[in-house]
DNA sequence: CGTATCGTGTAGCACCTGCTACGTAGAACC
DNA sequence: GGTTCTACGTAGCAGGTGCTACACGATACG
């Protein structure tokens, strides 16, 4: 279906909607809730979006693009050393700010996990794009850039569910000592 | 509110409630089609359970019970090095018929982070006892068992993200260059 | 100027959701 | 033997779901 409706319009919706989900989650998100909350009506999001699950994918690469964004901003360009990167990346995932974009981050993965449409495809889109940033930014040779970027990106991973599910303190310490034995 | 029904029989129900849920997940649990599933109405798992939030929350615990139990079986009672541990855990964790667990786990935890209940509990629930099982059985000073626990559960958790989101091939070299690094 | 397309409002449809009210056969208890 | 409690069936309630049908003014276009 092509794309319908003002475009800035439309993009105003997504803007409200990538903040409406970021508060209140994406497997739960319901059309007239959302509607409510940007001051229109389901009718005019299924108009702009086409439907429920196209609106969710397209909101979910939003926030994917945002993520890959902030890291790109709070990273400077150009190569480092593994562990300075994941000192650095964790750094960025502590600030408050960005907590409500990770969590959003986990449900994506576990939704995905479960196979649940549209999170599977969002998922790894986002996945890659969080690989090729790292493959660029990660000073080892060559051949190892690619599984150097997949290991830090599961580390990263696992120390959000970490943190989410147990508590920060454990995964603070959980990092000094991944970064301890390197 | 206490048990109520025959205990064998919310046994039964219990042990197709979990089955039902690997196959078809969690957060999008509805009492209907399960209890279709059952051989049941809604009305009796209400009986049973109080509540679907009770009701899911016992699945999800039982769930968790059977992946601590999975791994103490598959990896010997004792102390061993963290690689060898995760080395170990790790191909536990790719059996294929442990697959829909670790799907089911990721989903838990992806709620977890997006806090809906009652999925933080039992992820906090299940995450220490995963934390618990690895204290026990990793070979490193009283005092880092703790930290070594989380890295290791960290680490896995991150993997299976990767395993799911991007690729199993992906996360297998992954765990190689983990493994070579240390 | 007439006509077609676009953006939007109002209503509503069919279905699903957790949960409850009510009735009842059988068993247990006094 | 009457009463109370347990396990279960049937029906239904109030509210939510994604999505659609239809009307209508405005705007663009021939």
């Amino acid at each position: 279906m092509r794309e319908r409706g003002r475009p800035e319009q439309r993009q105003a919706f997504l803007a409200g909607a990538v903040e409406h989900v970021l508060r209140h989650g994406a497997s739960g998100l319901s059309l007239r809730p959302l509607a409510a909350a940007l001051g229109t009506s389901d009718r005019m999001l299924l108009y702009y979006f086409g439907s429920r699950e196209l609106l969710l994918g397209t909101v979910l690469d939003r926030v994917g693009d945002g993520l890959v964004a902030a890291l790109s901003e709070a990273v400077p360009a150009g190569r480092s050393h593994p562990e300075v990167l994941l000192r650095a990346v964790w750094s960025v995932a502590r600030e408050t700010d960005v907590e409500p974009v990770l969590r959003l981050y986990l449900e994506i993965m576990g939704q995905a996990a479960a196979q649940v449409a549209p999170f599977a495809a969002v998922a790894a889109r986002v996945a890659h794009r969080w690989l090729d940033w790292a493959q660029d930014r990660v000073d080892v040779p060559v051949a190892e850039r690619q599984d150097a970027a997949a290991g830090l990106l599961a580390t990263i991973d696992g120390l959000l569910i970490l943190n989410f599910a147990v508590g920060s303190g454990v995964a603070d310490r959980a990092v000094l000592r991944l970064l301890d034995q390197r």
